[in-house]
DNA sequence: CGGCTACTATGACCACTGTCATAGTCGGCC
DNA sequence: GGCCGACTATGACAGTGGTCATAGTAGCCG
């Protein structure tokens, strides 16, 4: 966190989601927004001339990118990759960001689906699309953990899907038993997967 | 679905659940509750004099009572009881109505902790137990089918965390893909948990 | 009948929201 | 300098939200 070396729209962009993230899209509002991001309120018209849909659809398009990306780093991270290692990285930077900041937010790209997949077509596909560039990276990850590569889609959709639903229960109860709960649950399955 | 013979009380507590599904909680306004449960405006105020944040608690204590009592009906419904066909059965509620009426619905446990998880914590609160309530059931019904009593619980919230996550990614994806794929990949584990 | 309680009806209020219109500032470029 | 585009600033607007105040009705009880 914390890259003041941004320009006002990509801030404008990060706030946006993070907003998103705390309580909705519909408690996120425009002037907090720009408030948030230490810009102008004036620019957001400017940039966004699509209004608060085009910019809630960036938050989620750049959400779907930034967990996309974060795959990368989680595989880097692990001498050993394994799925249930990925996995386990995945959940922990939830868990570590709810031991250190509190259950505050959550997932955007889900935050966004809640409220908009019936009302702003839009946004539900830019949800839809982050959730696909979140899973690509992931199912690419365990083919190359030896998961055969008709079931590392599944896979993947297993594990956002999984990991989604324990966030949510997790912030509910204000306790990370849900993640750390499924990461020991699901891997002995994801590990069997990836072959002998 | 169409029971009108229940008092306007219910009647609202039930429109506030199916409203917050469709948009979340901010999109499910007062008036409009009322409206869709054809009662008095002037009874929320009656009903609710907790306003906003009242109906709204009832409304997912009531998902999670529902959800719960759900779960004694499939089970009555499987002549083989299974970990793997409880779950399928809770997916496929999800995918019959999917097909049948949309994706214009999601749970509203989901869409009540997304939005009031960090503002709200009487609500935060309410879900809390909304998932308390769902998980029971299920982690008994584990545990009569064979799961050792230290895993069922467990696996109740794996599989609650599974669906909701599935749930989310169907509605943003306007396909039941994720709630197939779940319960194909998910099902082996949960009947190998369930004993020999 | 009077009186009481439960419930309904309706209008007003205030805080906000997203959006727009208009004007202003700044910086480069000819 | 003069011009022009990019960006900023600010106030207004129309709409909607939840909530409150007040008055009204229905039905039962005595």
């Amino acid at each position: 966190m914390a890259e003041a070396r941004r320009g006002p729209r990509e801030r404008m962009v990060f706030s946006a989601a993070q907003l998103i993230r705390r309580g909705g899209v519909a408690a996120a509002g425009m002037r907090e927004v720009a408030a948030h991001a230490d810009a102008p309120r004036g620019s957001l018209q400017h940039y966004f001339p699509g209004g608060k849909e085009q910019l809630v659809n960036e938050a989620v398009e750049w959400a779907g990118r930034y967990a996309g990306k974060r795959v990368a780093r989680f595989l880097a991270g692990l001498e050993h990759p394994t799925p249930r290692g990925l996995f386990a990285a995945m959940a922990a930077q939830w868990t570590e960001e709810y031991a250190a900041d509190g259950f505050a937010a959550g997932c955007p790209v889900a935050a966004a689906t809640v409220d908009c997949a019936a009302s702003g077509e839009s946004t539900r596909e830019a949800a839809a699309t982050a959730f696909a560039t979140w899973r690509r990276p992931v199912a690419e990850a365990l083919a190359d953990m030896g998961v055969p590569a008709s079931r590392a889609d599944a896979l993947a959709t297993l594990m956002i899907s999984t990991l989604e639903g324990a966030i949510l229960m997790a912030r509910a109860e204000r306790d990370v038993r849900p993640l750390t709960t499924v990461v020991a649950e699901l891997g002995p399955l994801l590990d069997a997967a990836a072959g002998p």
